[in-house]
DNA sequence: CAAGATTATGAAAACTGAATCAAGTTTCAA
DNA sequence: TTGAAACTTGATTCAGTTTTCATAATCTTG
């Protein structure tokens, strides 16, 4: 598993980021039916109807391309709920349609939802990157909320890492493994957790 | 990978048994290091000090002895947490004392919840058993807390996948990638958020 | 349009690690 | 004590993959 050292691989011409682009779009296929293991760079390249060989003019390693996919799907998730989030009235509703979006993101996009979690093992930089940066921008959403007084004072840093849980529990529960239920359903039920907790009724402290 | 067909693998002596046991033990502390793609079987059976060939003697591959882990893996996970959560003196109690919990055991146990982990990908069968029959137990302890009044009446599958990923993700960022954090002090703003929600306060709806 | 740079090709070589197997050792029931 | 079954060994085989490389096609620039 040794290369030709750290060659400069960006392409150069159109046609080069053409090319490459093709075999990005092969690979998030393969890996996405195949998983990582299964997967193999032949596989990447008979999709992209391109000759093995050319694989090396752009990637190093079936590691490189992978973890060169993760920003990309990651960029396509955060976008996607972000669309559907963007005029929620306030941080409560907010979470309700993000809850739904992201379990509907993943039933329409088995493939990316599967490389984004294999990337925990395959890519844990990428991986971590991924949920930092998530983490950080949603933790911002809830201390401005508090501050608006949409939602209680607390430690916004753990609340944030519990709902980013729940969303992609659910999202397995829910879109990958079984797609009966509605995904409004489940959001709202979500929805109802997040704003009143589990404690019964009339006993707040 | 083609084999020799179904074979009784079964160790028939005391001695067979030792060894399949010490393959096991070699391939929890190989998998829990390496993960399941980098590990080798040659790796197995030089950590448990049994020539190659051994192997094949009770396992058919890699991805069995790595099937056959989770259960045991899983087993000692809810075991870890029960004993700890044993004697709450109710369902909201329980719950704070089973986020610590999990997260100690993360904190304690690192190769195995990587197994755990990585098993979505490796013994997709397994992983699902293991989280269904967790969430099944869970959703019943729920259902029981709502009759006595102790949490509110709701949608206890949905909340009881959300509490899951909850820990999940808290254990993977506050025991896997960063252990500064007091574990009890995450436990507690968790536990305050399953109690409460995030709605404002005197704003329950 | 010529020449230099970039990109594409695919057969062949190198590599990797799983899987086999024939020969030897240990166990244990009779 | 004995011998058949269970177990162990590790060099070798083998299937599948990655990686290289010489050659050719294609672009780009002056």
């Amino acid at each position: 598993m040794d290369h030709p050292a750290d060659i400069d691989r960006t392409p150069k011409t159109a046609r080069g980021r053409r090319t490459r682009d093709k075999l990005l779009q092969a690979a998030e296929v393969e890996f996405g039916e195949k998983g990582f293991h299964e997967a193999s760079i032949s596989g990447i390249t008979h999709r992209a109807g391109v000759a093995l060989g050319t694989f090396y003019t752009y990637f190093e390693s079936k590691e490189e391309i992978f973890q060169a996919l993760v920003p990309y799907m990651s960029h396509r998730t955060r976008s996607w709920i972000a669309e559907r989030v963007a005029d929620a009235p306030d941080r409560l509703a907010a979470e309700e349609r993000g809850i739904a979006a992201f379990m509907e993101f993943v039933r329409s996009h088995k493939g990316i939802y599967r490389i984004l979690s294999e990337s925990e093992f395959v890519a844990h930089d990428a991986f971590r990157a991924y949920y930092d940066g998530f983490a950080k921008a949603y933790c911002q959403n809830l201390a401005t909320a508090g501050k608006a007084g949409e939602i209680r004072q607390g430690d916004y840093e753990v609340w944030t890492w519990a709902i980013m849980g729940m969303a992609v529990f659910l999202g397995m529960r829910y879109s990958e493994w079984d797609e009966d239920v509605p995904v409004d359903q489940v959001a709202e039920s979500v929805a109802d957790f997040i704003r009143n907790g589990l404690g019964p009724e009339g006993d707040r402290r």
